[in-house]
DNA sequence: ACCTGAACACCGTTCAAGT
DNA sequence: ACCTGAACACCGTTCAAGT
């Protein structure tokens, strides 16, 4: 497996530089407007560029996601840390799957990088290392705090919070936003 | 809205049939394979037809997905009325969520359906009606016994099971199967 | 070093021509 | 009535030719 970078290259030519931001202004566009495929030869087209030129910047559509996802994942990274510093479990519990929940409700493209099972830059390999990180230790306190039942992993988390994003996302009239992370964080809890 | 049907028109051809059972029997391959995109090109070369031939069976993809995935809705229908049927509405309530949830892990294909916000075929509404209707049924008991938070919809449990039968699907260690209908269970329950 | 865009593969969808 | 497959549009991906 051969990373990428999601940062710009030091030594890039001043026509290379504004190239790539301009592919990643269109991938971004698309994005906060919904569309995740990112079809290369049209985000091409849109930013007035030949395909190759998308190509030789993002040899992977992945590689694209994880670049303009980079910002958003980074701030997922702090914010879980952050909670992972909470003295309270509960608190820090809550304040980590809330987040996150929010977190990729607000930057679409951010469920689809996490939910990737290959990676194709090394600082999404890091930042997920770093947020797998702080779930564990968040997760650990809240066990021994009974909030969450034993048999739950740090695995789990990760597809719970996914699931229910997924689940937040399917059209139906809307019901008030935290309502699907009472439903978590009272699911988690042991019966009894 | 021009409605399909699922069943195969009594009037048809013989070789008419024959190729819409062809057609049928490569697309329930693909979806047992996991493969949900059915691709019309590829299935119509896979069952030695043209495309057109399977375009005139089935006008749409959703159209095939509906027909494919039919068998199984009317077996989910069943046992979610068979659900709303037992007198104790915490078995009720745990009927229906695991059984939809074994049901949708079973038969791939059957989560795109209920997932659809239209549907091509007459049957697959009348279906979803009947489904919907059980599953009402049984959340207005589950509310009086005090099992389901008040706030939480018929709209709301779709998504859910939907959500975390996404969530089982992502990769990952496999936890037990019922873990995670254990979660929803008791994330429903009022808080307290 | 970087860019371009033609080229090829593949899938979606339609429709004129066949039986 | 039904089937076929060529035809066209569109996106993925590569690469020879340019600067």
């Amino acid at each position: 497996v051969n990373l990428t970078t999601t940062s710009a290259p030091a030594e890039l030519r001043s026509d290379a530089l504004r190239n790539r931001d301009r592919v990643l202004k269109v991938a971004r566009d698309h994005l906060a407007a919904g569309r995740t495929e990112l079809p290369m030869n049209v985000i091409a087209r849109e930013a007035g560029l030949g395909v190759g030129t998308v190509y030789r910047h993002f040899p992977t559509r992945q590689s694209l996601l994880e670049t303009v996802a980079a910002d958003g994942f980074g701030d997922l990274v702090s914010l879980a840390q952050s909670a992972a510093g909470h003295d309270d479990p509960e608190k820090a519990l809550r304040a980590l799957l809330g987040g996150t929940l929010r977190c990729l409700h607000q930057k679409p493209g951010m469920a689809a990088v996490l939910e990737s099972t290959e990676f194709a830059c090394l600082e999404t390999v890091q930042m997920a290392a770093g947020l797998m990180d702080a779930v564990q230790s968040v997760l650990q306190r809240a066990r021994k705090a009974g909030l969450v039942r034993p048999n739950i992993t740090t695995s789990d988390i990760r597809r719970l919070v996914l699931g229910l994003h997924h689940a937040q996302t399917l059209p139906g009239d809307a019901s008030r936003p935290t309502a699907y992370l009472n439903v978590l964080l009272d699911g988690l809890r042991r019966p009894g």
